[in-house]
DNA sequence: TAGCGGATGTTATAATATAACGTTTGATTT
DNA sequence: AAATCAAACGTTATATTATAACATCCGCTA
């Protein structure tokens, strides 16, 4: 299988850290996870999700189809949605609701809920821990006597690289 | 124009307060805040809002659609999602993201950015200022030097009066 | 080798949302 | 009063997102 993560990025401001990396730990844990659970990480499922992680921004199904085609010929949307609900019942990638669009989990097997702060100029989206804010959540729902099944936790606004580049008025 | 207000509610569990004062009570502030604004609440635009508020359950735009329709001949989608932009627009409704769809806000004029808390098996949403979440999550955003626009903080589970009467299983 | 379940192929369609352009209406200006 | 303008609305078409339903393939095992 040819390897997607050397396609191009694009990005507005440069990238500062070793994408690659980011790729192939994402790769590892999710190949390694999926051999843990005895679930299958198939050639589908394993393309979509490089596919995913050829950048930090939020990537829409039908821009993955479009980008599955050459490699998949005769891709249809089902084979997208599949490996989208694969992924996402893994944990292994977040769907963005405010989006509708999908982005990388950089922490799979730890911790999946977490804040997500999306750069409305870049496109990226920066996943936080934010244990300070889960823990008022916590709170918040004992008050309310309300039983969490999940979380959506997206912020929307511009990145700090972005802001630093271009100001604040985007 | 007929008062929708008391159209069916059909809750699974009983509604345990003054619906109707709800109702009244958003409607008086939005026409109130339209008026402040210079803004227009159209008969439309008052039809829908009323439409949102028949219950607290989040609405889908073509329900909100085939609910006009008997009120207003020839609506079409573009009627109900230019009220809907309209309403989110002026604070008097929120969208909820992960569900595409919509339910009225109860402290229009005041915060807007709400916890939503949205119940699976009733599917009513209930708003909560949550104060301390919020803080905490200013804190996270001075540390990320991300800029906020607008945030979308939805959760799903069940809610207290569900979790009273059918378990907390479901 | 027959049967089973999970994954995928394939066709069709449902559900959500917006674009583009024309018409109405009411306020403002001339 | 006529001309003009902007906001709201009407109307048609289409884009975008997502799922349903059923067929096939393939590896496993009984």
């Amino acid at each position: 299988m040819t390897t997607l993560a050397e396609a191009s990025l694009n990005h507005p401001h440069p990238s500062e850290h070793d994408h690659k990396k980011c790729v192939s730990e994402a790769l590892d844990t999710a190949e390694h996870l999926c051999v843990v659970r005895g679930v299958q990480l198939t050639p589908i499922r394993h393309q979509v999700l490089e596919l995913i992680w050829d950048s930090h921004k939020a990537v829409k199904a039908y821009e993955l189809l479009d980008r599955i085609k050459p490699l998949k010929d005769g891709a249809k949307p089902a084979t997208i949605y599949r490996a989208l609900d694969f992924l996402i019942e893994q944990g292994l990638i977040h769907r963005v609701e405010s989006l509708n669009a999908f982005v990388g989990c950089s922490s799979s097997g730890h911790q999946h809920e977490q804040l997500l702060l999306i750069c409305k100029h870049c496109n990226e989206v920066e996943e936080r821990p934010a244990s300070e804010v889960m823990q008022a959540l916590s709170q918040e729902f004992d008050q309310a006597g309300f039983i969490v099944h999940s979380k959506a936790i997206e912020i929307h606004g511009i990145c700090v690289k972005c802001a630093a580049l271009y100001g604040d008025q985007d």
